[in-house]
DNA sequence: TAAAACCTGTGACCAACTCACAGGTCAAAC
DNA sequence: GTTTGACCTGTGAGTTGGTCACAGGTTTTA
């Protein structure tokens, strides 16, 4: 799919248009089909200041560029390898300023492998927590809640990183 | 630890006090000290209708009872095996109608469980995608942005789940 | 009696969008 | 010429589970 001017039909697609295709102006739709996101979340990428497109006088409306689109598309490939979005903005600020962004990137890039890997692993704790309590739950009955206990298959969860030592009721 | 009244220091127990420790009226720290979590959080809860202490009519303070306490520490444990608040709400309110709770929680749990560990899978993916990454960056150079790359690190990254066909520039 | 520590309710903030709303613009069909 | 429908605009609220801040009232401590 290559960029398209408006959504006129092929047949209207005219001088004007071809012009404006040079340019590669596009609407926020255009620009949002051309990168594969939402036109809300080009918005919100324009509000957040990762893109600046310019206006139509005429009409008020944004103008979105080639640049713009290789921003937006850089964005995306950014926040899919984990980068958060002042974060992207900040490497394409230091882009804007002439300056190789790839090292920061590089040194973002790190910390944020190992802050996956952290959350990895808390999640497989908490999986086989889980997966613990179910096994112990195969044999418990049912109870029902007679003002001293509310549901024992959570109560009587033995939480292993829970070490209070004197818990009294 | 166990349950004190007020902050008073030991001299200061009084009759009142024992009284009052008779009904373990506490205030919010008090429950929040003896629960483990912040005040913070008890008044956040009871804002969300999972704790239901009553007032002094003397200085409008909220007064927690015993069930309280256990509600708060059984909303706690069902939090660390992955429930959300509105499904701890739930439980509770199905347990304050004298129903078992429990086979709801045998079923929420399971979906839960297979939420996490889908999380688990993808977290693993973006892991593995970023070690790729940082090994495929290992011997490119830094680039400086020229009006048509911004970070080559990223841009020619290779990523695996696109798959568009016909994107030109 | 004054200061410190507590209490109250309310509202903003975090991430990264998504959705809704009210009103303006534009192209095509009747 | 008008109507329909699809788009545009900005703004504000919703998501999760709390955390932090604020302004003003109360209680305890020195």
């Amino acid at each position: 799919m290559s960029y398209e001017c408006g959504n006129s039909p092929a047949r209207f697609v005219s001088l004007t248009c071809i012009a404006t295709a040079w340019a590669t102006l596009m609407k926020v739709k255009d620009i949002a089909t051309a990168a594969g996101v939402s036109p809300d979340t080009v918005r919100f990428y324009t509000r957040e200041g990762l893109l600046h497109p310019g206006r139509n006088p005429d009409n008020n409306y944004q103008e979105y560029n080639a640049d713009d689109l290789r921003r937006l598309r850089f964005a995306r490939k950014a926040r899919q390898l984990g980068f958060s979005l002042p974060e992207v903005r900040r490497i394409l600020e230091q882009a804007d300023d002439h300056h190789s962004p790839c090292p920061m990137v590089r040194d973002v890039f790190q910390r944020r492998l190992a802050d996956v890997e952290r959350e990895i692993a808390e999640l497989q704790q908490l999986r086989e927590r889980m997966v613990a309590a179910l096994s112990a739950w195969e044999d418990m009955p049912d109870g029902t809640p007679d003002g001293h206990t509310i549901c024992r298959l959570i109560e009587h969860w033995d939480d292993p990183s829970a070490s209070s030592c004197c818990g009294e009721s």
